[in-house]
DNA sequence: CGATTGACCGAAG
DNA sequence: CCTTCGGCCAATC
């Protein structure tokens, strides 16, 4: 067994709560637990997270909404097309209306 | 234990 | 506009 009180493991919770149809931002995440300055890390957890099958990764872009990470997934546009799956709409790397697609934790996730 | 890296962000030049 | 730097935390070498 692992330690799971890990940052990780509140990322994947929030990972994992994101609806269907909506992408959030590491910074996002990480000014959710409080550790803004440490978006990095947020990057970083989403690497372990690859073994987590209930962390839909490619609904986590960077403040751009583009998919920096999709050259981490299995295929080259695996991202892309998962993403398109939901409903999204990817132009050259990035998610067309990404701010309308935004799901911010802070915001939908009101402690 | 020290140095490097990592799917980032934001500011400064 | 584009490039460079700093920062923050954790894991890996």
């Amino acid at each position: 067994m692992k330690a799971d009180h890990n940052f990780f493991e509140s990322v994947y919770a929030v990972v994992r709560q994101i609806p269907k149809g909506r992408v959030t931002s590491y910074g996002a995440i990480a000014n959710y637990l409080s550790v803004k300055q440490a978006s990095r890390m947020v990057g970083w957890a989403m690497n372990a997270s690859h073994a987590l099958l209930d962390v839909p990764a490619h609904r986590v872009v960077n403040r751009n909404g583009q998919l920096t990470g999709k050259h981490h997934f299995p295929g080259e546009n695996l991202m892309e097309e998962m993403l398109q799956s939901e409903g999204h709409q990817i132009i050259n790397d990035q998610i067309v209306d990404f701010k309308k697609v935004f799901w911010d934790p802070t915001q939908e996730l009101l402690s």
